[in-house]
DNA sequence: GTTGAAACTTGATTAGCATCAAGGTGATTC
DNA sequence: GAATCACCTTGATGCTAATCAAGTTTCAAC
């Protein structure tokens, strides 16, 4: 499953350099964490960790996309972010359990470079600018996922479909929106079902707000509407 | 509204040297941090800060207890947490954009420290092992709220309000409980109503599962059948 | 203690949305 | 390019839990 590819040491670098949490060093501190990073590639649809598995330390995306999900008591999925490239994820048992509390599932092929527990914790130790940078990462997480959870318990499907659409307006600055993920994702990211997802589309549709073109493009064509739902 | 009161010293060190985020530091660090902090009171059910506000800083709490909340896009209050002594708050806007995104209101008298921005990115700079607590505690509320995010979209009022009871019955090391907050603001953490939270600790009662006492106090008779839900 | 205001409980009603089901569309694989 | 599979849409039904309302208890302040 895991095809190492230790030739290709050129990956390393953009694991690095591309990447917020470290593109600020020297070039020298660059070179000290790219010789910490192991490469790893996945074809598209593999899990690449599971809940309760054993963290093998920092995970940092530079080619792809990768959900993470969490399965709740009772065995449902909920999404709960889409990694681009540039992302990273498995932080929280480099601090906490060590055993991670989701699954992460490449969406397409991917690359990723890890870097091991013990050395990234030294690696924060040394570089208190790679720490303040995570934290920042962190902060808005949290910020994030708060919301998220505020709305799900608060608003109604309907409004929160329509605050998501919202959200990418404005994340991809523009009124034709292309949305990151199956209906299925979707549904299961905001608390709902597909089903209600296709329904209210198609509600949003006829009312004139907004304009689906295929399945993944839609075009807000009354964000005001959508906001005062 | 603040009271400031620098004549009381040693207050300030409580807020060092008791809390997790500064009482691994040596008796000389401790003293700088000391220096840095401001000691402010407030009485009962009084707002410290306001979603939108300006954030003054760090704000830790070392005696009494305050909630966070937010407001969601319709208005209605959701419960983030609840700060116990030791804990403190208004991180996010510390690293993200300065103002703060939730309410905080003192649920009883409560003695805080304030350590400003700036003076706070500069330790975060200086003393890796603050940063290092901060991530811990980071990804601790984290993997929580994403967990509570999932119990909320995908689990029904029911079962949430069961694992409620049994996460306080592991927090709390115990089968006799105490419910850490009214009705309403369980309501909205959780997600649902207080009247249903009503019925629902009803029925489990009549179920033989829990038993009541008085309003805060609930006995778990039967966990495995509040958990199989 | 007394009083007033919240908080809580219980009941009746209803709306929103999950669920189940079936048919259609699109995409990936060989 | 055909076939297969997953995804999506639309419809019918039922249930969960929100809402509205009235009565009761608890708590806090004086």
């Amino acid at each position: 499953m895991n095809q190492q590819s230790h030739n290709e040491t050129e990956h390393h670098h953009l694991c690095v350099s591309r990447v917020p949490l470290f593109n600020h060093l020297t070039n020298e501190q660059m070179e000290h964490v790219v010789g910490l990073a192991r490469n790893v590639s996945h074809p598209r649809g593999e899990t690449i960790y599971h809940q309760g598995n054993q963290s093998e330390g920092l995970y940092i995306l530079h080619k792809g996309r990768i959900k993470i999900y969490r399965l709740s008591e009772n065995g449902k999925e909920q999404l709960v972010r889409i990694l681009e490239p540039g992302d990273f994820t498995g932080e929280l048992s480099l601090f906490d359990s060590k055993l991670h509390d989701a699954y992460a599932e490449t969406l397409e092929a991917v690359e990723i470079c890890i870097i091991e527990r013990d050395q990234m914790q030294q690696l924060l130790q040394k570089h208190p600018a790679i720490s303040l940078k995570m934290l920042e990462e962190f902060s808005v997480r949290l910020a994030g996922t708060e919301q998220r959870a505020a709305r799900i318990g608060m608003e109604s499907a309907e409004t929160r479909i329509a605050l998501y659409l919202a959200d990418l307006a404005e994340e991809q600055q523009a009124l034709l929106i292309e949305l990151p993920m199956s209906r299925k994702d979707l549904a299961s990211h905001i608390g709902t079902t597909p089903e209600t997802i296709s329904r209210k589309l198609s509600f949003f549709e006829e009312s004139g707000w907004i304009r689906q073109s295929g399945m993944k493009i839609v075009e807000i064509l009354d964000l005001d509407a959508l906001l005062l739902l």
